[in-house]
DNA sequence: TCGACTTTCACGATGCGTCAGTGTAC
DNA sequence: CGTACACTGACGCATCGTGAAAGTCG
């Protein structure tokens, strides 16, 4: 936070530097330090780098900085702020205008992997909120459905996916389903909601793989979940025989699903066929 | 990004899985990795943290490893997922009923820690945006005004910088900024490009230090300072005095600003200073 | 002479990737 | 016998923090 005070210094010493800093044009690494709000070890860690050598070397060794250092410090803490790498950064100061990395692209990129990054991280904290939210209905949590949240949250389909569910539905199905999204997840907290509810039902059917899919337990778990597919077909049986289709190809041979679409559906397999098989034993 | 193509396996040799690996109850490290998708070396690295042992060890040395590290593995990579550190993982698994380190508490932890570096990302990649816009504008921006934007928009006052500011406006003024607040930077991007502005003319007006402050050159910048400063007083001639009293007092001796306030200000002091030389000459 | 300041050297932490050299299984 | 797989050990990455031991400044 404040190097002055991690250095612990007697109180009023401030590595002897005069009333205003900016009188004296030459300073050592401490007062550089303090002046320019880093530590010292960084100055010298940056030295041997490369990144920031000091104008001149004392006799002694000692370090000595000048205005120019300073100016160049702020540009590193500049770029540094905005995520660049120190690599990066002693690129980008290097060639003045060699013109290999350029400060507008530069900055294009770095917000692209910022913003990124904070898509990452707005999912995770959806996923811990649907958890947590879980957690107070249901008093408890299991890992897996925290992993299950997780999955369903930070799915991001590959084209090859979107493409592959795109041939069990009808023009019209997709159309209506793109348009009853919003109202199916209306807001953050509600999908969060719902993904909960899933992995929860779906770690509970787990659980009970090994039971009779006829029993009582067996059929309250298969109306539950179609409780919750309800929300996604809106009662629709068109849809359901699509969703219910596309399911069971995932892992034909003749038209296998996107690796990642596999690896998507992979934990909730069992709970799946569980829950036909329980579905059937009702029909008969 | 996928263990089997790293290790350059020969196209369906898959480690000698067998194609449905649940068959098997033990599975060799290069097994396991594939199956529960991440590398070999996690798997070792893991291992020699403790983190997750292998169930046995066969004659030759190799690990060997069962359906309970997979289980066990999952809750590694769930847990990792929402920003655990290994350790912490660690910890959370180590104690199963030592109640040292609870689920709920981490997951409110956890979600506070993400939230947070949402929020300092957003200001990041606003900052970015707001330089990017400059540069659209005007051609070309200056790391000084990179530099500034970071400051203005990541500032965060410290309690002690809000109590030191509210001493310089009247409630009525107070209420009258806050309610104004909203119009002022009506958005994300509104903010921004006010933020670069004053970066911007920062800039300017550090270049034009050692020129006259009657000068028409310093007096168009003065002009510009006032529109800015305008967007804030919204032409109140209290808000700009009580402004004006604030600025100058910063580094009163009897009543200085708190220290996160200085560090804020120092950098367009001497532009500050500039401007008041340029409309006192003004005024004379 | 004393203490604040400086130097270099070197280990630690995070989460693995990536050799290098060698042994094992099929 | 070949080769895919496994092992251990060690260095590297990024960014310093945190000493230790010793020299310098005023």
């Amino acid at each position: 936070m404040n190097a002055q005070l991690k250095r612990k210094q007697a109180p009023g010493s401030l590595n002897s530097m005069p009333a205003n800093p900016r009188d004296w044009s030459i300073w050592s690494i401490g007062q550089f330090a303090t002046l320019a709000g880093v530590t010292i070890r960084t100055l010298r860690f940056y030295d041997r780098k490369g990144l920031l050598r000091p104008a001149k070397i004392s006799e002694a060794g000692y370090r000595l900085y000048s205005t120019n250092e300073l100016l160049r410090l702020q540009h590193i803490l500049t770029l540094k702020a905005i995520g660049c790498s120190l690599r990066t950064i002693q690129m980008v100061l290097e060639q003045t205008d060699n013109a290999s990395v350029q400060l507008p692209e530069l900055l294009a990129q770095q917000r692209c992997a910022v913003e990124a990054e904070i898509k990452n991280l707005q999912a995770v904290a959806q996923a811990i909120a649907a958890a947590e939210e879980q957690l107070q209905r249901l008093g408890e949590i299991s890992y897996s459905s925290i992993h299950t949240i997780l999955k369903v949250i930070t799915m991001q389909p590959s084209k090859e996916s979107q493409e592959w569910t795109k041939q069990f539905f009808t023009g019209e199905q997709h159309q209506a389903l793109a348009e009853a999204m919003p109202s199916y997840m209306k807001n953050e907290a509600e999908g969060a909601k719902v993904a909960a509810d899933w992995a929860n039902l779906i770690a509970e059917v787990n659980a009970a793989l090994n039971t009779d899919p006829a029993s009582p337990t067996a059929q309250a778990l298969a109306d539950r979940w179609m409780v919750l597919v309800g929300l996604f077909t809106q009662g629709d049986k068109g849809r359901l025989n699509s969703l219910n289709t596309m399911y069971a190809s995932t892992d034909n041979p003749n038209n296998p699903a996107p690796e990642d679409f596999q690896d998507f559906t992979a934990g909730m397999k069992p709970a799946m066929d569980f829950v036909q098989k329980a579905l059937a034993a009702r029909k008969s």
